[in-house]
DNA sequence: CCGATGTGTTCAATTTACTGAACGCAGTTT
DNA sequence: AAACTGCGTTCAGTAAATTGAACACATCGG
């Protein structure tokens, strides 16, 4: 999301009938400066923002309430996007080697997570056997994986995929030489 | 002034249980920021913050404010035990490029949806976009794909993804020389 | 006991926000 | 018309946020 605050402080400034350069005055800060964020040319800081709209006056909470409603919606991801999670969150306790979590986009805001995820050779999430709620599902894109579904244990090659209920304990386990690529996706998000 | 974010960002941070560095990683910012940050020895920008609490995931503004059942479940598929839909099921009317839709189980069963694509070169899903219920989401594993969703138009490389509501109008072309390949997940299953 | 890993903090260097004074433009006033 | 008054924008310089690499302090395993 790219969310326009200089769209927005300018809607409210112009609302209260004000010019920059009244807003800058009592807010202590100088007509450039408000310029330059309503075109979005720069971040302001909090202290500023506040300063504003202390000044119209408005609350934080109003001012971001809006924005976050006009923001601009996210369809499209680089790979750089996505966010890294942590082995610990993903449920992933003691383990030894280093898993790479990729998420795609921001989960909280949907009922669709999608993992891009890597695991080096040996990478093993754990002898205890995940549980949460949803579906998961995944196609492997590179690589060899043993994944253990409640009493079921198989072998995945590149191609083959996954579908299972999420409240059955499952285990990932990278048997091959070289690292192991998975595209999964869950539902609903898992946190 | 006051307006103690520090405090405030500090909470959420522990709450969600993540250190320092944790956070700053996901959030594309450095430990020593978030410190700083957690003191109010500074005051951050407004993208920095948003940065932060889309990696926790929070919106500013409450910052502010204060398978089908069978005798023996399948949960694994070989690349030819993924059932290939033919393109007109999968919303395709008069699709003149042959695209290739192969799905992972039985989706009517499941909540999820796990479709591997691959489209020739000059596939194109039609100037009609596509609209149905639910969120979609992908990976592009090879090719290079144009994904147009409401009014925005991009195109994806490998490692790209994209997320989005399906209500949307959207649509896919290979523009490419060579095959694309995408991973993707809708819920609830398009039918 | 010591090395390895984890935490949060500190500080010089860099990037970025902000200042202060310009600029150009549109109405009014004389 | 020229001179004023108001508006928003631009730009070199300054102040502040942010980086990246240190630091000190804990905990854990050999």
């Amino acid at each position: 999301m790219t969310l326009d605050i200089g769209t927005r402080l300018r809607a409210v400034r112009e609302a209260r009938g004000l010019s920059q350069r009244e807003l800058a005055s009592r807010a202590g800060l100088t007509n450039g400066t408000i310029s330059m964020i309503e075109q979005n040319k720069t971040s302001p800081s909090v202290a500023s923002l506040k300063s504003l709209l202390d000044a119209l006056p408005m609350p934080l909470s109003d001012f971001f309430a809006d924005v976050e409603e006009q923001a601009v919606p996210k369809y499209f991801y680089a790979p750089d996007e996505f966010t890294e999670l942590s082995p610990q969150e993903a449920g992933f306790g003691g383990g030894a080697a280093r898993v790479s979590l990729r998420q795609l986009g921001n989960a909280s805001s949907h009922t669709i997570q999608m993992l891009h995820e890597v695991y080096p050779p040996g990478a093993d999430t754990g002898p205890e056997m995940l549980r949460h709620a949803g579906e998961e599902a995944g196609v492997v894109i590179a690589g060899i994986v043993e994944v253990t579904v409640a009493d079921q244990v198989r072998v995945l090659n590149p191609g083959d995929g996954y579908l299972f209920d999420s409240t059955l304990p499952h285990r990932f386990r990278n048997i091959g030489a070289g690292d192991c690529v998975i595209v999964s996706a869950c539902t609903p998000p898992t946190f």
